[in-house]
DNA sequence: ACGTTGACGTCAG
DNA sequence: TCTGACGCCAACG
């Protein structure tokens, strides 16, 4: 799992069902932001900031470290914005989200 | 050790 | 396309 977070690349972003995906369970996003709520800063070699949700937005905001995740995206490189008036921060996964298949930026 | 909660995503109507 | 219900399982009380 955390493995799975380890081999995001810099400047680059996944899907907690991309990660659930990859451990195995395509069902189990919820275990893998569960994991990554008991990490948090526990492990500086896991880049749990690199993991948001399918919509590209940034769930952490609603948990307190959004601002902290905002701003070791941006620090990447990764252009984050606002989807909408009223909602958190939001990531192009278009253009960020990590594709492993490409095994190279895309 | 048991039960409830929770950084989400997918299937069904 | 939008809304509703379920599944996964680690962390917390």
């Amino acid at each position: 799992m955390l493995d799975i977070v380890r081999a995001v690349p810099h400047g680059k972003v996944v899907t907690y069902g991309q990660v659930a995906l990859m451990a195995g369970s395509p069902r189990a996003a919820r275990q893998v932001g569960a994991v990554l709520h008991g990490i948090r800063n526990s492990e500086d070699d896991v880049p749990w900031q690199r993991v948001i949700n399918a919509s590209g937005g940034i769930s952490t905001f609603k948990v307190g470290s959004g601002e902290l995740q905002v701003a070791l995206l941006k620090a990447e490189g990764v252009e984050v914005g606002h989807g909408g008036e009223g909602l958190g921060p939001q990531v192009d996964l278009k253009a960020y989200q990590w594709r492993p298949d490409l095994e190279s930026d895309g």
